[in-house]
DNA sequence: CTAAGACCTCAAGTAAACTTTAGGTAAAGC
DNA sequence: GCTTTACCTAAAGTTTACTTGAGGTCTTAG
């Protein structure tokens, strides 16, 4: 047995440890437990343990993030494993293979726009009637920060 | 030629006719007067009258949000033109190349990692030392441990 | 035993891009 | 003249993903 403070695989973790080994903050970690998608119990002392599964689950949540996927969202995918639940190769499957259909979507999405985008350089129109780029026909915006509708009255 | 309210090309808008022809709530065209990047100038009134051209600017002001570039940045891009002038057909290639170079950008970066991401899924790691899609600093050493599949166990 | 460091909660702050609300003025229609 | 519609300002609210701060408790090293 070791002397000096003995990492025991199956030991859990205190709110410190995971920050540190996850490399996210003390903060964010207490936010993501509020949000559901870590989970902890308490000691006698009303300090924070988890389990050392936590630290996959976060590293799945850290992907997720990369590609874009909000935290609402992310947590919705988590809480359909059972409760709690290790994530498993399985999971983890299942959820990227749905993550990266959606990533493959955006990527689509900006390739279109940039086409767009260089027809429209080529012809510098930006004509309300006539141009692609003003008149996009996938109607769904990328980033979702407001409704907007395209007036069909107008010409300029 | 219209016999009711003739639409004088040369006649001033109001921010409602602003609104109606660029599909930009009355709020949003406040706030982009606010944030320097459409302008204005008032009636004995006060209310508010636009030039024509402000619909060209709104205009490139949409696209380049569906490019995804934040208003600070449209906003700065839009003050190098002479004060208040029309976008010109020239101004908008200058623009838009900068801004295509940005989006070529975006893609490329989201098709690396769609293909970490596939490699993942592949593998199913998620491991801490070798898994690239969680170590996506490029001074990733190479040790010869290779990809391995999920351990049940939990091991981080 | 005590002091430092780790941890706790709750509230408020941050940034982006707007919208909503409230209270009031201006212009247009009948 | 009166009412409806358009417009004005300033401030506060919205969402996402957190961080920061204040004030207090727990745990650990010496």
């Amino acid at each position: 047995m070791p002397t000096i403070k003995p990492i025991n695989r199956h030991q859990p973790l205190s709110v410190g440890e995971v920050s540190r080994r996850s490399g996210v903050a003390v903060s964010a970690l207490h936010f993501y437990e509020q949000k559901g998608l870590i989970h902890s119990w308490r000691t006698d002392g009303n300090q924070r343990r988890y389990h050392r599964d936590v630290l996959r689950r976060i590293a799945v949540i850290k992907v997720a993030q990369r590609l874009g996927i909000p935290l609402a969202e992310i947590a919705s995918a988590l809480e359909t494993l059972p409760e709690g639940r290790t994530v498993t190769a399985d999971d983890w499957q299942q959820l990227s293979n749905r993550w990266r259909a959606e990533l493959d979507d955006r990527i689509d999405k900006l390739c279109r726009l940039r086409d767009q985008l260089t027809d429209c350089i080529g012809c510098g129109c930006l004509s309300v009637d006539a141009c692609r780029l003003r008149n996009p026909s996938d109607a769904l915006a990328e980033d979702g920060s407001g409704p907007r509708l395209l007036d069909p009255d107008g010409r300029d």
